[in-house]
DNA sequence: TTTACAGTCTGTAGCAACTACAGACTCAAG
DNA sequence: CTTGAGTCTGTAGTTGCTACAGACTGTAAA
């Protein structure tokens, strides 16, 4: 399977996927003459890789796991610790741009309460705070 | 004023403010001999960028409120169609967010439910859905 | 057989928003 | 006059891609 059909099944791009085989997230396959010759096993890693990504796991994070999954010998603990990880990261991210979230809304809605001609967004920002 | 001297009082790092200066989001300042010489305003000028990215907003949005800040006239207009344009991004990104950490607590809940020796999060992410 | 053409190849540079050096310089104090 | 902290410029690194340029390949029609 060629490069293109690649990117067509699993819904990465093909310059990401090469990106991701010259960075060691995965293996180079092997070549049909010039050109990538893939099999079904890279269609399922790239989408695991694409729904980690998509759940927000970082590239090493991911690495990770992978390096996690091709033993029997499951690492249950392992991924479980990961995920936990990432998981108290996405909690945290989410609590910042719920701070944002609030201070804008807030900033957002003295526009039109003030009389005077000033704005109370760019108040906010140079002001005292 | 040196720029350790700016650095400490306005909590933005050295290397970013050369950095801000490079990109052009602030003017370079006079020279006295051959170091920076900044004044009060750029200490403000400073401060309100480091507000503004606290909030979440990119140095383009930045760029532009500080297009808007010099002149008398008001652009509140102008403003507050940014800081909305703003905050419904970060709406989005929370949103986005919020459904990562949904599905990534479910998959890591199912770790110890399941009695076999398969690790639900790896099958999640490998398998169909 | 030739030739056209889509697809692929490598390699490099760009994005945001910094951060982190190296190696040279400056300037005030001792 | 020397020490040393601070500053200078310039460049490269970070993350996760994306977007080329310019060459090549392989296939299918003429």
């Amino acid at each position: 399977m060629k490069i293109g059909e690649v990117a067509k099944r699993t819904g990465c791009n093909i310059e990401t996927i090469r990106y991701y085989e010259r960075i060691g997230v995965i293996d180079p396959p092997p070549r049909r003459g010039a050109y990538r010759d893939y099999g079904p096993r890279d269609i399922d890693c790239l989408r695991f890789i694409r729904r980690a990504r998509e759940l927000g796991f970082s590239l090493e994070e991911v690495r990770a796991l992978l390096d996690l999954t091709p033993g029997q010998e499951v690492h249950c603990d392992e991924v479980q610790s990961i995920a936990e990880q990432h998981l108290a990261n996405v909690r945290a991210k989410r609590a910042d741009l719920e701070r944002m979230e609030n201070a804008l809304a807030k900033l957002i809605e003295q526009c039109g309460t003030t009389s005077n001609d000033r704005c109370p967004v760019l108040e906010s920002l140079a002001g005292g705070g």
